[in-house]
RNA sequence: GGCCCGUUCGUCUAUCGGCUAGGACGCCAGGUUUUCAUCCUGGUAAGAGGGGUUCGAUUCCCCUACGGGCUACCA
């Protein structure tokens, strides 16, 4: 037997910004086609007009592409193949293997609750379903007469009464169902158009999808899907039901509120749907770090390697190492990754990705990029490599309580009009500085702590920051000047 | 309520019947940094509980508990 070229699709629905779960789902889906030297494709699950968010379908595509994520073919949209879906229900409805339905939702809402209030479960299948109102109880001239009136209906798929589904599932194996507990789904919606479950299946099949790689939450509907190719004769694809993504305490799925409540995000980029919401792009996490850390999620390397680019991972990834048990999400552990993949990036690179988000970065080009290699190694998110380099660019505006504490000992004006006038000479160079003034302070009788201090405070206007001779060298003499004479003139 | 899935350090995971249960994040301690961070070294910490099967169970089976998901003319 020849295996068929491996092609998956990610199928998502545009009803709001794609989260990180979605994500998640895309990148398994990408990594195992370019693993397998398969196809990657997108398809747009557009059958519930109500729901549709506008922009949500760009968003979605803009995501991917920022996470590196690009599909092999135009996305497809199931709104624009309503015909095809259309043809095959037909097919089943020849068959006998669906049927219509006139029920309202109010009437079987009604039902549903009635049931429900004596301790009973209501399902529309063979138990019951000739006692309501569709084509399998309804007299044939009846049926064709309320069509023809253009009174509402859906279209159900008629699930085999008491038989065991076998489904098989590559994360979790095989398991079994009885048929009984399913009810009689609904193919075709009154509006006309498919369902979920219907237009999966169909273009699943249509597109040749060998996997299908999607959440733990389509797992009850597995054997739904599993019936339907049945029906129509055909060969189900591979399934593979990826662990869901937690709030970081386990409780419930990852959710926005619980980013927001643990300060952050949950969407790849930013999302300006009613309220403005930032995205990992926005807050400084590299794409190439959310994807190493989310791959992790559910799936772990062969070798203990933590660090690995999107294409390594497309070289390393497996869906028969996919772990079946849900993941919590861990903010700390993706600012770990982002912090690696800060080192590894050039920083011209992160240079770029600076001035890609902070728009209104207004600082000399070639000065900020030293900068950057300076602050580096203590950045765990791009933005952090401004911030932290904010007193190479500008002196303080104030100094906190230790730095007064520190500066303002007996000595410390002596040390201040020390540097300046050190600063100042012609003859002082600025690698050297440093060292010059601590020497001619120690001389006057000061320790090398307070002196040290001092100068930091003086430079940074608090009593943290990369070397001081880094910080000189980077600002020069004259400003390291200006720097202690403001100072001794606001502190003394 | 019904159905389904899951359960290894606080968290992400390794282990495919032989375990002194390994790694990573976090945390703690020490070192480096005359600062802070980085970095380095070390440490802390786990098989939900109960029954089986077996010479031997974290690993296989059952029950219970807990957690999660689904239960729409949403996806």
């Amino acid at each position: 037997m020849t295996n068929k070229k491996v092609c998956v699709r990610f199928a998502p629905s545009p009803t709001g910004p794609l989260h990180i779960g979605g994500v998640r789902t895309a990148l398994f889906n990408y990594l195992y086609a370019k693993k397998s030297g398969g196809k990657f494709l997108v398809r747009i699950e557009d059958t519930d007009k109500k729901r549709e968010v506008s922009g949500a379908e760009n968003y979605i595509i803009e995501s991917l592409k920022w996470c590196g994520i690009e599909a092999d073919q135009e996305p497809r949209r199931q709104s624009e193949r309503k015909d095809i879906y259309n043809e095959h229900v037909l097919l089943l409805l020849k068959e006998g293997k669906a049927y219509y339905a006139f029920d309202t939702e109010e009437e079987l809402l009604k039902l549903r609750e009635n049931k429900e209030s004596k301790g009973e479960v209501f399902i529309y299948n063979w138990r019951n379903r000739n006692s309501l109102n569709n084509s399998l109880c309804l007299d044939e001239k009846e049926v064709q007469k309320k069509i023809e009136n253009k009174e509402k209906y859906v279209v159900r798929f008629r699930c085999p009464r008491e038989s065991e589904v076998k489904t098989s599932d590559i994360v979790r194996g095989d398991s079994s169902i009885d048929s009984s507990l399913l009810d009689d789904k609904i193919l075709v919606k009154a509006d006309g158009m498919p369902t979920y479950h219907f237009a999966n299946v169909v273009d699943d099949y249509l597109m040749g999808i060998t996997h299908v790689i999607r959440g733990e939450e389509w797992l009850p509907s597995l054997a739904l899907h599993t019936l339907l190719y049945e029906a129509f004769g055909w060969k189900s694809p591979k399934y593979a039901h990826l662990p869901l993504i937690l709030n970081p305490n386990g409780k419930g799925k990852l959710s926005k509120r619980s980013g927001e409540k643990n300060g952050f995000p949950v969407f790849p980029i930013r999302w300006k749907g009613e309220k403005e919401v930032l995205g990992f792009k926005e807050i400084g996490i590299m794409p190439e770090a959310l994807v190493n850390y989310i791959s992790t999620l559910g799936w772990a390397p062969d070798e203990t390697k933590e660090i690995l680019s999107l294409s390594e991972l497309k070289g390393l990834f497996s869906l028969e190492k996919v772990v079946s048990s849900s993941a919590n999400f861990d903010f700390e552990k993706l600012k770990w990754y982002n912090h690696q993949h800060i080192q590894k990036t050039q920083n011209d690179e992160l240079l770029r990705i600076l001035q890609n988000t902070k728009k209104d970065c207004n600082y000399n080009v070639v000065k900020l990029k030293v900068a950057i290699g300076l602050v580096k190694e203590r950045a765990s998110t791009v933005n952090e490599l401004w911030e932290l380099s904010e007193y190479l660019f500008a002196g303080p505006n104030s100094y906190d309580e230790k730095s007064l504490k520190k500066i303002l000992k007996p000595g410390g004006k002596q040390i201040l009009e020390t540097i300046i006038s050190l600063a100042d000479s012609e003859s002082e160079q600025a690698d050297l500085f440093v060292e010059r003034v601590k020497k001619s302070c120690v001389d006057k009788g000061f320790s090398a702590g307070q002196i040290m201090m001092t100068l930091r405070v003086v430079l940074v206007g608090a009593l943290h920051g990369i070397d001081l001779q880094e910080i000189v060298s980077f600002i020069g003499l004259k400003d390291a000047s200006s720097r202690a004479k403001e100072a001794l003139s606001k502190l003394f």
